[in-house]
DNA sequence: CCTTCTCTCCACCTTTTGGATGATCCGCCC
DNA sequence: GGGCGGATCATCCAAAAGGTGGAGAGAAGG
């Protein structure tokens, strides 16, 4: 028997996946939580094999966080993400906080209940749309801004002038140039949009 | 007994609102969709007196044409948005599309019972959250952009330069600029970034 | 200790963008 | 038919953004 946690915080959710898991016979549902914390305290009492995590909680991508609790726990469940959207950046800190496996939401049932039962396991379970983009991203070679570049550039994705950032930053504009010269030369493009809209599709902004 | 059909494209969702539905002995779910196609068509030959219809179908935001042509339907059923986003353009949507009401999907079953007896009875529901927003929308001066100016903005989010969105619409760039300052003046900022970042925040883009 | 990075900062010059203004054409509505 | 808004283009000018190059400070590492 498979005991599992569910952490989402949409009820609807939640009632979806009890739903599916409840008419197998060798899953049991052992707990709900609405919240981050609630999913860890849940995970640590009733020490289920596995925790079925959301990344988006209310707005913010607080899962992420919720999985390296979990798996910081003394007897650590297998943690399965199991979100809608897959931007590159939710993907990867998921899998780095010690994510088993990373599902959507559209997923069929067969294939929700197939990686729930391969992360039970202890195997991964990547959704195919998943696997293809981690792949495409460690191909990639990896693109690292500096703490301050992406403080440039979250301004400038918000509309802000170069003058607006410097004032904001207590810098010259000169020298927002410079660091947006950087992001553009790490980012491949030649522009301050195409970079916020790069850096988007990069998960670096959100 | 309320009769309603469920249209998303999250097996998940569909399987949790019918568990919160089939629990109430007045409710009925009579159908499942999980395209905006099928869910017309249920809502033809099934006659419910409700559709619980999801906004976004895959990528896009084809729940809103949906639920459009739900209602030019010869006995059309109520249509009740249940999404979990809430973007301004996203709400406005709907409600012009013929939805009559529009719930989170983060809310409480409760609430979700209630929307769904209320709009069954002919009644508005509209999540609180959802209330105070189109009524700040009321409040602010309706911005429209023309498909055009959109099309432009969409290439220019995309990081395009004016050069580049002229050759894309096969115009000079003298109009690519003339339509952006039209963007601009209606949106009430003075460049592209920001123009993008704004209408992000109003739903006009994605 | 010295090299080598990275991050931060800045100045000069060129290109792109935005502002102002005006004009033509077309489809739609009263 | 006249008015209106959308789409198209043009020109001139000012401002913002981008390209290039360099310099100092501190951390990492031989």
């Amino acid at each position: 028997m498979i005991r599992v946690v569910i952490a989402d915080d949409h009820p609807v959710v939640r009632a979806g996946v009890r739903a599916l898991l409840d008419a197998e016979p060798d899953i049991e549902v052992v707990g709900e939580a609405a919240t981050p914390d609630a999913a860890v305290a849940l995970a640590a009492e009733r020490a289920p094999e596995l925790v079925l995590m959301d990344l988006q909680f209310g707005d913010r991508a607080a899962g992420a966080d919720a999985t390296r609790r979990v798996r910081a726990l003394a007897a650590p469940p297998y943690v399965l993400v199991l979100t809608n959207y897959d931007t590159d950046g939710d993907i990867l800190g998921a899998v780095e906080a010690g994510a088993s496996g990373y599902l959507l939401k559209d997923a069929p049932p067969h294939e929700l209940l197939a990686g729930v039962r391969a992360a039970a396991a202890g195997q991964s379970a990547l959704a195919p749309a998943i696997a293809g983009r981690l792949l495409a991203r460690l191909r990639e070679p990896r693109v690292t801004l500096s703490v301050r570049e992406i403080e440039v550039l979250r301004l400038v994705a918000r509309g802000a002038s170069n003058a607006d950032v410097a004032q904001r930053l207590h810098i010259t504009d000169a020298t927002v140039k410079s660091h947006l010269a950087h992001v553009f030369s790490k980012l491949g493009v030649t522009s301050r949009t195409a970079a916020v809209s790069k850096a988007r599709g990069l998960g670096i902004l959100r």
